[in-house]
RNA sequence: GGGCCGCUAGCUCAGCAGGUAGAGCAACGCCCUUUUAAGGCGUGGGUCAUUGGUUCGAAUCCAAUGCGGCUCACCA
């Protein structure tokens, strides 16, 4: 990365790089969070903090930074609800105010309720070019990791109610105790403390069964931060220079503003932050979630979108607002906006030299890795037109790229991907209108008059002798011959070839399109008629 | 009640280092010497929510208003 970036046109990423270090100090080390609870599906818009955090941490790099990304699974977190759609709802009732790491994973993914949740975005993060370090927070907490930051809440008690009183409609009580306990009788945090012993003795009461115990907390590791305390702890911890959030924290009265208080009773401060919009989705067709709405996950976006694209969403957006992702016709527009970005990077398209530097940025971010990004554009066919090769192919990848004959080692592999996702919107999220497939020797005949029957088995004609051998523009002659020949209207004889071909009245210009099939194709299906 | 976001062409949005508005779709027109468009080319279309302010100049900055939405004030 050049030094020559300007901080104002700059891409918000390096903008934000050059905050931290402005604010942070000029270290040679920086440390980047990114966290959640993983209490169910993690979705596309806690993804786009996990991004947010890449997106700054790439910058960084690029400064000859080191940083380290350090993402945080908040799995001591409570089992609050149980997920619509999940197997044995009747089971996980039990775990109700558990620990999520001791909830069973009903799926039978993985070892329990969190760690499923948890492998599903670990697996597929390297996808698109991210490698967090996770943190996770139960087995921290249960290693007696975070002892100190426990006592340390429990010494500044008064000081750390009053800072959470300010933003509270009401006050905390006065035996309010700045932390939370599981019951070592029921794992549940059905519990009040009564009582800490100014060291390390917590005593609490088991409100399930009323009754009362008194834990230390280094050999007891059944206490835990609630979260507005648990989350300055954490960034004293380890340092955290950046930390994004949603707009849920970073509103007056969040827990942002508490914690830049309470971050400074265990000795830290506050990371530099910045607030990302929450994400919309359009054309899903109602996938429903857990709390009703409609969701998707990364591996729902990667379904329909390459790698690259999906971070080219992100990148070329600014966080602070909303936006959708589309699963509907705007994917086409989407792809054609990327490949014009690539266009730009190249230098294969004319623009101000304004915009080309700001594309040229998106480009490079948008790519999976920073360090190796392509050394060619991309096999730049039109979304569209790969949907309709496809279609002839009936989905057969290999069949496609084999048909396109000009692609280079360089793009194989990214245009199967883009073809692959093709695949995936026409038959998962494309529009009727849209769908078609070439019909099969197999399927029954249309029924024709006799002059149709005759018009179609002259144009197969026309097609084995003459179509390899004409221009396409040629080619349509005879089919003009073959409507004139047996009395049909130019029109008619359109409609039933469609009918023959696809099973639908209308369809691509004609001749080009029976080109792009191929003679033996077109022969073996006319050959019915 | 506090905070935030949005309001730009019929639709979805971009433009926001201030310098007389852009894209895609839709519409309309033309084209491949003959009525097929899921192809190509082209055209039209916006007092940039309103009002005021700063400025030589504002969609862009500031202030207020309206409408729509989110969020905090429980928990995480």
């Amino acid at each position: 990365m050049s030094n020559d970036v300007k901080k104002e046109g700059a891409h918000w990423a390096d903008q934000m790089a050059e905050r931290i270090i402005r604010e942070k100090g000029d270290k040679d080390s920086y440390t980047c969070a990114s966290g959640i609870t993983p209490s169910g599906t993690v979705h596309i818009g806690n993804f786009r903090e996990i991004i947010t955090v890449d997106l700054v941490v790439r910058a960084l790099r690029q400064r000859g930074k080191k940083v380290r990304f350090i993402y945080s699974w908040d799995d001591y977190d409570v089992f609050r609800k149980v997920p619509k759609n999940m197997p044995d709802p009747g089971l996980l009732e039990k775990y109700l105010r558990k620990p999520i790491t001791l909830v069973p994973d009903t799926t039978h993914q993985a070892e329990n309720y969190a760690r499923a949740n948890e492998v599903r975005v670990e697996r597929i993060l390297p996808a698109v070019g991210i490698y967090p370090e996770y943190l996770y927070q139960a087995e921290r907490y249960r290693s007696n990791r975070y002892v100190k930051g426990i006592r340390t809440a429990l010494e500044h008690r008064d000081e750390i109610r009053k800072i959470l009183d300010e933003y509270r409609t009401e006050p905390l009580k006065e035996d309010w105790y700045p932390v939370s306990v599981f019951s070592s009788f029921t794992d549940k945090d059905n519990t009040t403390v009564l009582g800490w012993d100014g060291d390390y003795g917590i005593t609490y009461r088991d409100d399930d069964l009323d009754k009362v115990e008194t834990i230390d907390i280094r050999t007891t590791p059944n206490t835990k931060l609630p979260w507005r305390i648990d989350w300055p702890m954490r960034w004293a911890e380890e340092g955290v220079d950046f930390e994004p959030g949603g707009k849920d924290h970073l509103t007056e009265g969040g827990s942002y503003d508490t914690s830049k208080k309470v971050v400074e009773i265990f000795g830290g401060k506050a990371p530099v932050s910045m607030r990302y919009d929450f994400i919309k989705l359009k054309g899903m067709g109602g996938k429903i979630s857990s709390s009703g709405g409609e969701v998707a996950d990364l591996y729902d976006v990667l379904e329909i979108y390459t790698p690259e694209i999906v971070r080219y969403l992100f990148v070329g957006t600014r966080p602070n607002s909303e936006f959708a992702i589309s699963f509907d016709l705007d994917v086409l527009k989407i792809y054609e906006d990327y490949d014009n970005c690539e266009r730009i990077y190249f230098g294969l398209m004319d623009v101000k030299e304004q915009r080309r530097e700001k594309e040229k940025r998106i480009y490079e971010l948008s790519q999976i890795d920073s360090d190796n990004i392509p050394a060619e554009p991309g096999y730049q066919a039109p979304f569209r037109h790969l949907c309709n090769l496809l279609q002839i192919y009936e989905g057969d990848v290999e069949k496609v790229v084999a048909s396109l004959g000009d692609v280079t080692p360089g793009q194989e592999g990214r245009l199967r991907t883009r073809l692959t996702c093709a695949w995936n919107w026409i038959t998962k999220y494309a529009p009727e209108e849209f769908k078609w497939s070439l019909a099969k020797t197999s399927d029954e005949p249309v029924a024709l008059e006799e002059n149709e029957r005759k018009a179609l088995s002259d144009l197969r004609g026309y097609v084995d002798g003459h179509l390899d051998s004409c221009s396409e523009r040629e080619f349509s002659e005879y089919i003009y011959k073959a409507a004139a020949d047996n009395g049909l209207e130019n029109a008619d004889f359109f409609r039933i070839t469609y009918l023959a071909l696809i099973g639908k009245e209308k369809g691509p210009k004609l001749a080009g399109f029976i080109k792009v099939c191929g003679r033996d194709r077109i022969v073996s299906i006319l050959s019915r008629y």
